[in-house]
DNA sequence: TAATTATAATAGTATTACTATCATATCTTT
DNA sequence: AAAGATATGATAGTAATACTATTATAATTA
């Protein structure tokens, strides 16, 4: 079975070199994520990681001036991967509420199944977006990160969901707040389920956090 | 002005030696949520605090296992003086409607007034909760700190909380996911109209934060 | 007064998060 | 095929971190 080769560009700010060009590259990226899921943002370390990919440290610092700059990468990563899921689920639909709740789905939505777009992981790197991405932006640097644009993907991706929410109903007050609750909002119930389950309402195999998010978002701006 | 003098009480697996205690302890806990405020959680060590206090790292060590322990601690405080000001502002109140609304109050209000209970200068731990938080419970030990009951009173208020709504909707199906929610997306709110605006919808003067949140949950469970 | 306890000072360890240098391998251009 | 450029790997080094351990001294209590 053919399947339509996707590109995910990710802004040059976001590297020192771009990982995708080289074998090295892909390595550092694929297995980085690896290792941040098994062992934790905190102990994960470019020496560890050189090792486990028969390289060295200092190679790694090559492609990314830190480990912060390499969570950053993959977090812009992973939002590319979201944005360009959005666009495909919603063009040629013109029902802004059906856009939506497409939109809603797939930011809410568990990663079961990696689909193998490349060398990236997209099951494990959601977990690590589950567990790990808010180390991204809570960082004393956050001022002049953004203003380098580090988090540019993020807020496009909640700029288009919420520019449906207007869509559907034109003088919400807040439909960049509601988004931007739903998608931090379910990363946290997400989490809970696995670690601080009294935190939320999961039941076994019932898919509830969509559910709960979706009839959150619609009674809010019925 | 007379005032009440309350007593926030913190569990000891909480601490190595209570820091309420003494007078070195105090120290400790009111000077580390100044610095970790201006430094952040990553740069603050508590080298640097036995410098700022004039006493020694040592020292500090015996009070709190490592820097974690001292957040974790600091978390459970601003939650046991959340859960106090619940329980006041909702004795002797019938209404459950006026109760959950009171509490959507606390739980996503701006603390801009130092209430002087202690040593705690609950502005800016409430700032730290905002910003830092999140570290606390996202860490490869969460099942084994939740375990020896690390998180009890963050869960105690979401479950008085919850219990608001199921009074006033008691089929309501997600409680804890719907009040979770409110408490998190109002940090990352908070934390976001400062830091990245355009995710939300925070005008200047206007208590945005509040509004949103208690008229998405009225429609949640309306 | 003796015993206990709390604190401070110092030193030490393994690890982290880098930076710098240099040799070698590989790839490109002529 | 030779020369040059570039990528990688190996090694070393640094300042700081997150502790632990030991000992001296000061304050408290029995």
């Amino acid at each position: 079975m053919e399947r339509l080769r996707i590109q995910i560009t990710i802004d040059p700010a976001l590297y020192t070199r771009d990982p995708e060009t080289t074998d090295l590259g892909r390595k550092i990226v694929s297995k980085s994520i690896e290792m941040i899921d098994e062992l934790g943002f905190e102990k994960f370390t470019f020496k560890k990681l050189g090792l486990a990919i028969n390289s060295n440290e200092s190679s790694i610092y090559r492609y990314f001036e830190s480990k912060h700059a390499l969570l950053v990468y993959l977090v812009s990563w992973y939002w590319s991967w979201i944005e360009y899921k959005i666009v495909f689920a919603t063009t040629n639909i013109s029902d802004p509420s059906i856009k939506l709740l497409s939109c809603i789905e797939l930011l809410t939505k568990d990663v079961i199944e990696d689909t193998s777009i490349s060398y990236v992981n997209e099951v494990i790197l959601h977990r690590i977006i589950v567990a790990e991405s808010s180390k991204a932006y809570h960082t004393k640097d956050i001022d002049k990160e953004n203003s380098k644009g580090y988090y540019k993907t993020y807020k496009r991706v909640v700029q288009r969901v919420s520019d449906f929410v207007t869509d559907i109903h034109p003088t919400y007050e807040y439909p960049h707040m509601l988004i931007s609750t739903v998608i931090e909002g379910a990363h946290h119930q997400r989490y809970f389920s696995k670690h601080l389950p009294s935190l939320t309402n999961v039941c076994e195999g019932k898919n509830n956090i969509t559910e709960f998010y979706k009839e959150l978002v619609l009674n809010a701006i019925k």
